[in-house]
DNA sequence: ATATATTAGTTACTTTATGTAACCTATTGT
DNA sequence: ACAATAGGTTACATAAAGTAACTAATATAT
């Protein structure tokens, strides 16, 4: 039974942003070069996951890790040219977001 | 610890996309309504999860399933507005596919 | 020289999601 | 009554994700 009746690139696409945390990575680089500490901490993504993802994201070229021998050590991740290209998607699910998902109810401060 | 650094609709519209299927399943009802089966098909998902994304994009207001009681029964799943918004999303990625993907070598018959 | 602190991971183990295939239900044509 | 068809569901096996403790490398403090 042949599965890819559906555009090859197209579902190869997808199969990068459809699997889980790939796309807030993506969209948090989007900002910048980070660390692979600020990564966990603003995604809340555990280090192992983290870790499997970037080797990941780096084999398909998306993203690049670079290490500054400082002390203690510094290693930033960066998208590549490919990993940028993919900000008008992030910036279309970011404007649809926006328009058709409501706002949570605050758990934390309310905001009155 | 609070994990939502991140805007929380965004969040909320990237974990429907980082689904495993859901991002097909929509693709494949941009293009129309579809019956049970041929999603199955043309997507080379098992009936049991496409039952469970299906429900859940019903939830959650993306599609919505119409019944027609000929014989044999006739089910079909279509895109509500809020899904059929998601267009831009996928023009974005499918173009995005197009330029950094490449073609994966055929393995069927070969094209020469 | 030894102890401590910091970043960037890895390992071992548990829980959840997905894949697979057989089965069920309702309807109708024979 | 019996088979055929669509649209699922159930039970079970495998793969992916979550959790928390641990490790490696380097530099500073004692």
């Amino acid at each position: 039974m042949d599965t890819s009746v559906i555009c090859p690139r197209f579902e190869s696409a997808i199969s990068i942003l459809s699997q889980r945390w790939t796309g807030l990575i993506i969209y948090q680089l989007l900002s910048g070069p980070k660390r692979f500490s600020k990564l966990t901490e603003v995604i809340g993504i555990s280090g192992r996951l983290l870790s499997e993802r970037l080797k990941n994201l780096e084999a398909q070229g998306l993203v690049s890790r670079t290490v500054y021998p400082e002390t203690p050590v510094r290693i930033e991740y960066e998208l590549t040219e490919k990993g940028k290209s993919l900000k008008p998607v992030m910036d279309e699910i970011q404007s649809w977001s926006q328009e058709w998902i409501e706002a949570p109810p605050e758990t934390t401060a309310e905001t009155k």
